[in-house]
DNA sequence: ATATTAATGTGTAAATTTTACACTTTGGCT
DNA sequence: AGCCAAAGTGTAAAATTTACACATTAATAT
């Protein structure tokens, strides 16, 4: 976090909603404060000479070391009470920050909420000095969050459903190599809901999106699926024009 | 505007592009500055004690009188340059603004973009102390715009395109009564692409928003179209669904 | 070996929606 | 009274969605 007042932008922060798949279930990155029974979001501050879609970028990658996340802007969240007074005191009696960072942390907040997708094969999140652990987590399962951070996952999940058929979710998502069901479970995850498998695949098939690997032998009685890659270029053209999954 | 520093959140701003439909054309509200060949979207800052839902109605009060418009909050724009440091200078030789607040405008600026659906004829709006004029203007037509905007409108008509389906625009830019010819010609000029007179019309009328009323003679040597009300209820309850354009 | 099983891959027909037009109605104009 | 143009309505083809059936295949049980 390292909070030196005069290099960041005063009230200003970025949090963001780190969504992940993993064991056929949507999940997001949360914090656990040391000495302080509740979960966070990843945030931070914005630098004075820094853009602010550069600022998520930073963030994240403090939190978590990854380099070329995919990061959406999805919403400001500014009510005058989203850090209640009672609750940041609360927090700064925990001890986690040091004492010099009160004023800091007493001000008002207003916070630009990002959505943010990573393979989670690929990422290896370590806490931070302030947190005690990170943990992938169902996003139907949360935990007690910090402040307004619970409003900031329901929105973020709502964003993701909406913007379902314009976000390279497919890509940032899952592995290099995937089966049919485990991109169907990924598009099910999101939109609460089950979809036709024999639709699901030809629907998918015919954009003409998907590169067919070998054949992925699961153990299981019975035939074995096919493996995919995206078709990079012609996904993301393919995109701009919206898969019209609903 | 009455910028006092200590009542305002310090670098931060709200800006709003506010439509209209008027001539079967989409318009948006702009000011002139006085003694500056730019013009501007109405925007302004928000008070310390608060909402930031509440800044732009606020805003938009002091700039046009009206209470209770529609408005969205669409993206937060952040760009270190958004404001070039010669084109804020500029300004302020323009000697619109005091002296005194020359710190004030100098700082970094992030704003936080709103769009509003406005009825034009239950408008009049009024120019304030730093505009020359406020004017309704095409958004095909947009005059030189400052700062960065220009972009925020456009994001704006992007926005407003994207939501088309989920934004209440027909009971906020039209007059209560209307023809069906002009609902069209709303969201052609959204879409901008022609849509078929006869199923648009079959659509519309099938999702059972409209209510008919009497008859309205335009003095053309034609038939005379029927003018149609809102079923306000209906019509909000099917905008959760999505109404379908494209 | 062979049959069984279950997940995967593919096909099809009905239902629904979209699209492109054509036809009908109507009120003011000449 | 008849013409004109805009509004209102109808229809058939095309495309898409939906629901479900059938075929294929690799590990397992017999």
């Amino acid at each position: 976090m390292q909070v030196d007042t005069n290099d960041f932008f005063p009230g200003l922060s970025v949090d963001c909603v780190v969504f992940g798949f993993e064991q056929d279930t949507l999940k997001v990155l949360l914090l656990k404060w040391k000495n302080y029974d509740a979960w966070a979001i990843p945030g931070g501050y914005i630098r004075y000479n820094e853009d602010i879609e550069k600022a998520p970028e930073r963030v994240l990658e403090e939190r978590t070391g990854l380099k070329d996340i995919f990061l959406n802007q999805f919403r400001t969240f500014g009510k005058t009470n989203r850090m209640p007074t009672e609750e940041v005191w609360e927090f700064l009696r925990s001890n986690v920050v040091g004492e010099d960072l009160s004023a800091w942390f007493l001000q008002r907040f207003i916070t630009i909420g990002h959505l943010a997708l990573i393979k989670i094969e690929d990422a290896s999140p370590t806490p931070d000095e302030y947190s005690e652990k990170i943990e992938w987590i169902s996003v139907d399962k949360l935990p007690n969050l910090i402040f307004d951070h619970q409003e900031i996952v329901e929105a973020a999940k709502s964003e993701l459903k909406n913007q379902l058929n314009y976000l390279p979710i497919g890509i940032n998502l899952l592995p290099e190599k995937f089966t049919m069901s485990q991109l169907q479970k990924l598009y099910e995850s999101i939109l609460s809901r089950p979809l036709d498998r024999g639709n699901f695949q030809k629907k998918i098939l015919n954009m003409d999106i998907l590169q067919r690997q070998e054949k992925h032998n699961t153990g299981g009685a019975h035939k074995a699926p096919y493996l995919y890659k995206f078709a990079v270029k012609k996904y993301l053209e393919r995109l701009n024009q919206g898969l019209g999954f609903s």
